[in-house]
DNA sequence: CCATTTTTAGCACCTGGTACTAAAATAAGT
DNA sequence: ACTTATTTTAGTACCAGGTGCTAAAAATGG
């Protein structure tokens, strides 16, 4: 119904604009909102080269699900509360609905380990570290709400190899354990 | 095809895995999957309550695939392209930069522990199962924008116990092994 | 006033479904 | 073995949100 500056370009200026700015819109939202015929509306789109709706969702949905399968955008799963480099360090993760299974409400096994690896890694006093072997136990299943305490120590450094370990509790219970075996990678290596 | 336990019950525990890994597949997809006719994989998702694809879509554009899930019973990491219940299963995973350490794009490790463990539970013949121990190592640095394919089998199963191999690799190169013990819960444990 | 551009209309056809009915195949009970 | 119940498959009508095409109507320009 605004068709403001009366004109094919700048319709078809607008038709882009409102689709980028929400890919959800059909032909028949698009022709509504500009006050035009739905074919004029395809013909736009086709002359901009925009896809149908289901094509566009899919596009976003297949961008959006990458990242959904993200496990934390930050560096470390978890929040850093101590740090000695080289020695040890403590994070606190709060488990939240998305971390567990529906049913049972208890955390998946990878974000406990997340917490703990990344932990593991923060710890080795290198720009560059890289886990090798690990060797983890899942002693209780955590449940969503709880916070874990994830404390980490460095148990031998032999050249670049660390020997980390790792005990998760939450309230003093232990709920994991374990080893990590981390390779710290000199600067020359990685950087070429 | 691979109709391992021919019944509907764990037919519908595949198809709610296959969607939570994939929500992609068309029912046609499906059918030809498992190897029934596409009314079967209808009335099957019906009853899991699992929508259309272009409402999965449409959900996951949305961005709240996460809370309004239906259907994630074992969240994937990775697209799940073939599972044997109880037996072996396969999933891809293609590295994203967010995965990465950012200075070398080398994939974190429990991104790739989490692809196998991931796998390794959905293997398990049960509406729930929970990690117990791992052991896994990490062969080689997994690259951003590099496609790693997993691949589990059930080693032993004793009781309520699975023991699951699970093996990636990149180009037919090792980039993981690790072994995970996994415990399959009654149902009468957890509901109630 | 005529030519060209732009817009609209109409039609057949497509995918990926829903909702329903009904037949066929399979499994279970006795 | 026979019957009942469950499960699977088939088929129909219908839907949204389109594509791709032809053609007419309307607006615009010189």
């Amino acid at each position: 119904m605004a068709r403001s500056h009366t004109g094919k370009l700048s319709r078809q200026q607008l038709v882009a604009r409102y689709l980028s700015g929400n890919p959800f819109l059909t032909d028949e939202d698009l022709a509504a909102i500009l006050g035009v015929s739905v074919q004029t509306i395809r013909l736009d789109r086709t002359e901009l080269h925009i896809p149908e709706k289901r094509e566009r969702l899919e596009q976003v949905a297949r961008g959006v699900y990458g990242q959904l399968r993200a496990l934390s955008e930050a560096d470390l799963v978890g929040e850093l509360v101590e740090l000695n480099m080289g020695r040890s360090g403590v994070s606190i993760l709060t488990i939240t609905e998305d971390m567990t299974f529906r049913h049972t409400r208890v955390a998946r096994g990878h974000y406990l380990f997340a917490q703990a690896n990344s932990l593991a890694v923060a710890l080795c006093d290198a720009e560059v570290a890289l886990t090798g072997t690990t060797k983890v136990s899942f002693r209780r299943p955590v449940f969503c709400g709880e916070k874990v305490v994830a404390r980490a120590f460095v148990r031998r450094k032999k050249g670049n190899k660390y020997m980390v370990r790792v005990a998760s509790r939450v309230n003093n219970e232990t709920v994991l354990e374990g080893k990590f075996l981390i390779f710290a990678i000199a600067e020359e290596v990685w950087r070429q």
